[in-house]
DNA sequence: AAAGTAAGTAAACGTTTGTTTACTTTTAAA
DNA sequence: TTTAAAAGTAAACAAACGTTTACTTACTTT
């Protein structure tokens, strides 16, 4: 029997997400892929069951599978919070400003409906994303370093801004001057970790 | 002559953005708005362009216009940091906890390129968006209340927290216990405050 | 009351959509 | 070397797409 070939499937999900990245999601067509991968739009429905199917597992296990790697790379539950937090936050820039296509999808897993509802029951059915994020804030909510807030709060207060900043980042790719640079990362990671710590010498009654 | 029909325009926007939050905006089409509108397809050609056209109008027009007079309301620039941060908070909580489909559209504002695109422009050629905020940052800079950072920079940190919230807001509405409320958005807000704040007389050197 | 004109409708335009049918090619195992 | 069977292709399917044509309705103005 014939293999299936890893080139075809790697090419239908770049080029689809390249799409996206492009000409965003609501301009993306199995025929418009079809032919800019240079194959039959047969082809994708041997390795997808439909167009939903190929988004889902787009998103799902080629995005956020490559992106959490990323995330998680050299970081350590066990880190201390500062350490941690920074390499976290480097992590995701470096990545993501290297990754536009990824970034895309991301922001369209907040907006699409199909896509958010894929997120969440992956989320229930498989174990968190980010696991060990949720162990690192558990530790240093037990030391009571940081207060002890639902999970989604505290990504909410740790990770938001670094999003947003990459967002930032590739609006102002075309212009003369950076204004996201690492450095900019670092200085904005330090007054989101002063704001969450309950610094105990400080406190005024 | 015969007058435009200001409710039949009312009815394709609200039923317009009705479809984007629940089916997603790659699942809107005009023939299904006019179906829902009850109206002829050609009527919404009367009164825009294209699907583009009403599309970008949507979005800057209805949803951002009454977003920004919502989020503004009762603010002022003036204001303390303290009191000013927490009214814009709460505005914005409590005006897009009621509006699922503008915080949807404002969702596909940060993806779709043609909608980010006409976000850009808008900005460069009309003024910004929230300029009432640019100037309440500006009087706490000089102060020195807060650093001297770029005010895209500003925006990630004082706010993208908020708009997360929200997010997650609607993720858990259908569950037994709300999270997300208005107790914890200001806890949140105190939280992002004491970060961003210089607190010179805590200085340890 | 009549005229004039924009608003609005029903139906259809040519394209493109997601998907499938009928067929050919490729390749590992017999 | 033959063969079974999945991989892959070209072409086409009905349905839905964005948009327009030809026509009717409704309302302001004269």
């Amino acid at each position: 029997m014939r293999p299936k070939s890893l080139e075809k499937e790697a090419a239908i999900r770049s080029i689809a997400l390249q799409i996206i990245s492009e000409e965003g999601l609501e301009n993306l067509s199995m025929q418009k892929l079809a032919k800019a991968a240079n194959i039959s739009p047969r082809t994708i429905y041997i390795k997808y069951e439909n167009k939903e199917d190929l988004l889902v597992k787009l998103f799902i296990e080629e995005v956020l599978g490559a992106y959490e790697k990323a995330v998680l790379e050299n970081f350590d539950p066990k880190m201390g919070f500062t350490e941690g937090m920074k390499k976290l936050w480097l992590n995701t820039f470096s990545y993501l400003k290297n990754n536009k296509p990824a970034f895309s999808l991301i922001q369209y897993g907040k907006s699409s409906p199909l896509l958010n509802k894929a997120f969440q029951e992956k989320n229930i059915r498989q174990g968190e994303f980010f696991a060990p994020i949720h162990t690192f804030l558990k530790i240093h909510v037990k030391t009571g370093l940081i207060p002890d807030l639902p999970h989604d709060v505290h990504r909410a207060l740790l990770f938001s801004p670094i999003q947003d900043l990459v967002a930032e980042y590739f609006d102002h790719l075309d212009r003369p001057v950076q204004i996201i640079t690492e450095e900019v990362i670092l200085t904005c990671c330090e007054i989101v970790i002063k704001g969450i710590t309950n610094q105990k010498n400080n406190e005024q009654h």
